[in-house]
RNA sequence: GGAGAAUUCGCCUAGUGGCCUAUGGCGCCAGCUUGGAAAGUUGGUUGGGUGCAAGCCCUCAUGGGUUCGAAUCCCAUAUUCUCCGCCA
């Protein structure tokens, strides 16, 4: 939600952003009529409460032949106050439905327009070529015996795979490598609930344009997160937090699940595209006039994991029509994916300034004592898609498959994942 | 799944229709006291909305209702606890 200050004072750099965003800027006079229009009736609505409260004083210590006067009086008062009411509700609801479709207002600067006018930040590492016909990683996947996607939609329909032998081992070794660098960044490791009630996945934007990537448990009224994130910013949601010694870090690990309801012929193949992984997810809880270096540090994190696992990627700011609606800037970092000769996306990471905060209610005190709204920051810093890039980009002429040697303790000190040769 | 009990300002707690502008204690903050501290003592200490402001309104789990008037009465919901049942 946004800045209702902010909508009093300069609707125009909402308009702006609306605008970079490629959303309808008219929805911003909209709000700011019916902000003037609550107001009113809230008013209207306050100062009959208060005739009614000082009426109903007056009843008790009046005599008896007083009462029955007094009393009709606020009867006709009690009349007027709940008309008032209603419409100082009705007024309400419908500023809030009108706000709430207003997306974050984005950071000056980042590139406008939609999914392709990304601006590429930098390029590490080369793309790797190879002497011999790389295999892509459903093929080694197989020939190692570390992804069964037959026997994954055997159990569980299309978009969905075991993870075997090395093959599980190697996420397990990913994240927790990935744990193990948050950790030593000051960020609280949690195990996340992966499912929640409606408010939360609310609070936390998703059930906006999102709302058919969800699934939703109608028997018990909850939805299944499809990150972590939902969980992490519901954490403290109606919490008045302490900032005064630094941001609130945490690193979230969570199963995920999508239902990639819009998405039926993108990547069939493999498991860049599936119903259910897992994620390690970095939350921030800051200072909204910290939020932008904050944002720097999640992406040097992301990319450090990355070249520990010694991928070639990309770092792209994201245009303001592809940003998620809670976010006011958003870097995502691609590795790039030999099998397919592109970059795809592997971790993403968003500045939400204070609009998810503002959603969840989570507050802080600041130096005079008193409430602001925090802001909020996530970032990837290790997924199962992850699997595609590290087995693409380390595979040998034999199938073999080279481990990063960082993953390599994780693992047991395992060098090379060999295909697996059958008696 | 069944039965019962509970939910008050960080924590504990008083409160059974108007004097609740919510009691008291703990904790915390500030002052006094002190060589300094402890103890003592005085004051402060939920959060939100609206208004230029004075102020006003809301907030006793949440949402409704009854009433001139609700922490208090009624209904629904949530959460917690106890017992029984079930349990990969």
């Amino acid at each position: 939600m946004i800045d209702s200050n902010l909508l009093r004072d300069n609707p125009e750099a909402i308009k702006a952003s609306q605008r970079a965003r490629g959303n309808d800027e008219s929805i911003v006079d909209e709000a700011v009529q019916a902000d003037a229009t609550w107001r009113k009736c809230l008013q209207a609505y306050e100062s009959l409460r208060a005739e009614q409260n000082a009426a109903a004083k007056l009843v008790g210590g009046a005599s008896k032949e007083e009462r029955p006067a007094l009393i009709q009086a606020g009867q006709v008062l009690a009349e007027r106050v709940k008309a008032a009411l209603e419409i100082a509700n009705a007024a309400e609801v419908h500023l809030n439905e009108v706000i709430w479709k207003i997306e974050n207002v984005v950071i000056e600067g980042i590139p406008a327009g939609g999914e392709e006018n990304f601006t590429v930040i930098k390029e590490v590492g080369t793309k790797q070529i190879f002497d011999f016909e790389p295999r892509d990683h459903v093929a080694l996947g197989e020939l190692l015996d570390i992804i069964d996607i037959e026997r994954g939609v055997k159990v569980s329909g299309s978009r969905f795979y075991f993870l075997k032998g090395w093959g599980a081992r190697l996420e397990l070794a990913m994240m927790n490598m990935a744990l193990d660098l948050a950790s030593k960044h000051d960020f609280t490791a949690l195990i996340t609930p992966t499912l929640v009630r409606p408010e939360v996945m609310a609070g936390t934007g998703f059930l906006g344009e999102h709302a058919d990537e969800i699934y939703y448990l109608p028997a018990d009224d909850l939805y299944l997160t499809g990150t972590s994130e939902v969980a992490l910013a519901g954490y403290h949601r109606d919490e008045i937090i302490d900032l005064s010694e630094g941001p609130l870090r945490y690193a979230g690990w969570s199963t995920c699940y999508r239902r990639e309801a819009g998405s039926a012929g993108r990547d069939t193949r493999g498991i860049l595209r599936v119903h259910q992984f897992n994620k390690l997810e970095m939350f921030s809880y800051i200072k909204p006039e910290d939020a932008e270096n904050e944002h720097l540090k999640l992406l040097a994190l992301e990319e450090a994991m990355l070249q520990a696992c010694e991928l070639s990627y990309r770092v792209i700011d994201t245009a303001a029509g592809d940003l998620g609606s809670s976010a006011a800037r958003k870097y995502d970092s691609e590795a790039w994916v030999p099998s397919q000769q592109t970059y795809r996306e592997l971790t993403s990471s968003s500045n939400c300034t204070t609009y998810q905060a503002r959603r969840l209610n989570v507050r802080y005190r600041d130096e005079n004592g008193k409430t602001q709204t925090a802001a909020t920051l996530n970032g990837t810093l290790a997924t199962t898609r992850w699997l595609v890039a590290i087995l693409e980009t380390h595979q040998q002429a034999d199938g073999s498959v080279r481990i990063p040697a960082a993953l390599r303790p994780y693992l047991g000190g395992q060098e090379v994942i060999e295909p697996k040769v059958r008696a």
